[in-house]
RNA sequence: GCGCCAGUAGCUCAGCUGGAUAGAGCAACGGACUUCUAAUCCGUAGGUCGCAGGUUCGAGUCCUGCCUGGCGUACCA
């Protein structure tokens, strides 16, 4: 039997066998079974495994199910005598029950495979590119990019996991109308710590940080800047404010252990030429035409509501413009999947790209967006007041500094991002049974505990212990089984998880992981009398912690020796 | 008006490309520390899956219509 063979297949392969020879004892009327599913039923007498074979064939069979059913078990061969017993329930579902003995190459596989359980090979190799964050260069991250952050470097993670070739890049919008904002607001604090009388307008960005850029500038650069032309010195002031800006997401990402392959920068498309090469092109293949003194795109004719402007009367681009560059170079760079992160309110873009996309030659279906709802920041249940246009709210790094690094990822994490997330800073920082980062890390901890308790008792001589050639055949507990089947889950969580692109399912996976772990941790003793027995339990709970860790560090959350 | 997302236990949410008796956590109540970490566990209670139709062996899940909430519908980003 191959160790690393899921049991789905091996079932599958089992039942597929049956049918064969079903037909050819004359039982089946085709030897064709249509597509079956193996699935983990939800209860636990439906046994390990059920399958539905026989209801989907009935139509290509033309028997009623429960016949089908009957003439399959009949003609079972198992060769691996991993099924303890076979039922026929229901409308005609297949149940298996396996023996305990087969559950336990699963714990050896984990300890083989180590760091490596639960990669899959699904993505084949093929280039992704996970494209997140992207906040504008004007102000500093507030929590609705955390969540974003949280969810594309994950979703990123989990992507390389399931066997992706994953690059991970962020889009810097330095380009624009909103960075010579950014300058003027700078240029105006800084003439009013002058001493000069401002008008400061709603349209400038209005946070505190603007005076400190602004104060910071005039120590490196002194007075005399004030006394420069106002184009030069907005000039000055955006690139300068920017750049320390951007320097600003850069360290609070790292805090938040969010890295990027990339940092791509939106000028760098004009300054190459590539929005101009871009319209150009679309201008001849008639994509994009004049009207009202405007560059429209075609976006209507690929799906889209209504054609959008690319490039303005006054002649400047808009942002839809050098977004189509960019997503036309990503593709050119190889990549076979192009994955974008947005917040929800920027729902009403995905068609004028995929748009823009299909009438490039490529297809949008090698796209995709993530759109992510949004956070209602909560303090001890009360909504915690914030205002962009006054520049008052609650930044990333208010969060990480308050809640840490790991409350806040998982937190991030715990719920759809389909779903608006109710984030509480009092419930992220409780070390409570409240909080579900403590009870995931609390499993890897407690293990840790006990691995250190067996040195110390000399159970074990060395924490390199050759977990492969333990014998576990006295793992027979039902606690202990449906330990060892959480265990087997995970690839399958991996798997879901990447294809759905949604990392809760990991989040989901590790809180039932950690209820089935703690469970049996406090109903039996893993370090007993029985020198095999603790070995054989020290060698599922060594198992267990390595798939708290894999799972946790496709989320970003650390596994902790001791709390 | 049109579009996207959501509507599941008192609250916050899971529920895999349709499967059997819809699940967790919190809150409530009752129990378990001479023990490898009680940041834990066990038990009790809690439901017209927004409403109405449809598709089929079978619907929380798919289709249609409606209701409610959030967001969006720029020559802004």
């Amino acid at each position: 039997m191959r160790i690393d063979q899921s049991m789905e297949k091996k079932l599958k392969d089992i039942l597929l066998g049956a049918a064969r020879r079903a037909f050819e004892n004359g039982l089946l009327k085709s030897d064709v079974l249509s597509d079956m599913e193996i699935e983990v039923p939800r209860h636990d007498n439906h046994g390990d495994f059920s399958s539905n074979v026989a209801m989907v064939s009935a139509s290509v069979q033309k028997m009623a199910p429960r016949k089908i059913a009957e003439a399959l078990i009949a003609h079972l061969e198992d060769p691996h005598g991993i099924i303890e017993k076979c039922e026929i329930a229901g409308p005609g579902f297949i149940n298996f029950f396996l023996t305990p003995a087969s559950w336990h190459p699963v714990v050896q596989m984990v300890h083989e495979k180590d760091h490596g359980f639960g990669a899959l090979e699904m993505g084949q190799g093929k280039k992704v590119q996970v494209e997140f964050v992207s906040a504008n260069p004007t102000g500093p991250l507030h929590v609705g990019h955390g969540r974003g952050a949280a969810v594309g470097d994950a979703v990123g993670n989990i992507l390389a996991f399931a066997g992706y070739d994953v690059q991970k890049e962020y889009y810097i919008n330095d380009s624009g109308r909103q960075i010579r904002t950014l300058g003027r607001s700078v240029w105006l604090r800084l003439c009013e710590a002058l001493g000069r009388e401002i008008d400061f307008p709603d349209d400038c960005y209005q946070g505190e940080y603007i005076r400190e850029i602004a104060g910071e500038i005039l120590d490196h650069m002194g007075k005399d800047l004030g006394d420069k032309e106002e184009a030069q010195g907005v000039d000055i002031c955006a690139r300068y404010a920017a750049d320390k800006i951007l320097k600003g997401i850069q360290d609070d990402l790292a805090d938040f252990g969010v890295t990027f392959d990339q940092w791509f920068s939106e000028q760098s498309l004009y300054d190459s030429g590539r929005v101009q090469a871009v319209i150009e092109m679309f201008r001849e293949k008639d994509v994009i035409y004049e009207k009202d003194g405007a560059m429209w795109f075609k976006t209507e004719a690929f799906g889209d509501e209504k054609d959008r402007v690319v490039v303005r009367q006054n002649g400047l681009t808009t942002y839809f413009a050098s977004d189509i560059a960019y997503h036309m170079e990503k593709f050119d760079r190889g990549f076979d999947r192009v994955i974008d992160v947005w917040g929800a309110d920027h729902h009403g873009y995905i068609n004028r790209i995929n748009a823009s996309i299909d009438a490039s030659g490529r297809s949008s279906d090698q796209f995709d967006v993530i759109l992510i709802q949004l956070v209602n920041l909560l303090r001890g249940g009360a909504p915690v007041a914030m205002s962009t246009r006054a520049g008052e709210f609650v930044t990333l790094k208010d969060i990480v500094d308050e809640v840490g690094r790991d409350a806040a990822r998982f937190l991030f994490l715990s719920r759809s991002f389909d779903s608006g997330l109710d984030f509480d800073l009092e419930l992220a920082k409780q070390q409570t049974s409240e909080n579900p980062v403590y009870y995931v890390q609390y499993v890897h901890a407690r293990i840790a505990g006990i691995m250190i308790k067996a040195l110390e008792q000399g159970v074990l001589d060395t924490n390199d212990v050759a977990w492969q050639d333990i014998d576990l055949s006295c793992l027979t507990q039902v606690e202990e089984i449906k330990l060892i089947k959480a265990l087997a889950a995970f690839p399958g969580a991996v798997g879901k998880s990447a294809s759905t692109l949604h990392p809760h399912v990991i989040f989901t996976y590790l809180m039932t992981l950690a209820s089935t772990f703690h469970g049996y941790y406090n109903r039996h003793k893993v370090i007993t009398d029985d020198k095999n027995i603790t070995l054989a339990r020290l060698c599922l709970v060594g198992a267990v912690k390595k798939v708290i860790r894999n799972a946790l560090t496709l989320l970003g959350v650390s596994a902790p020796e001791r709390m």
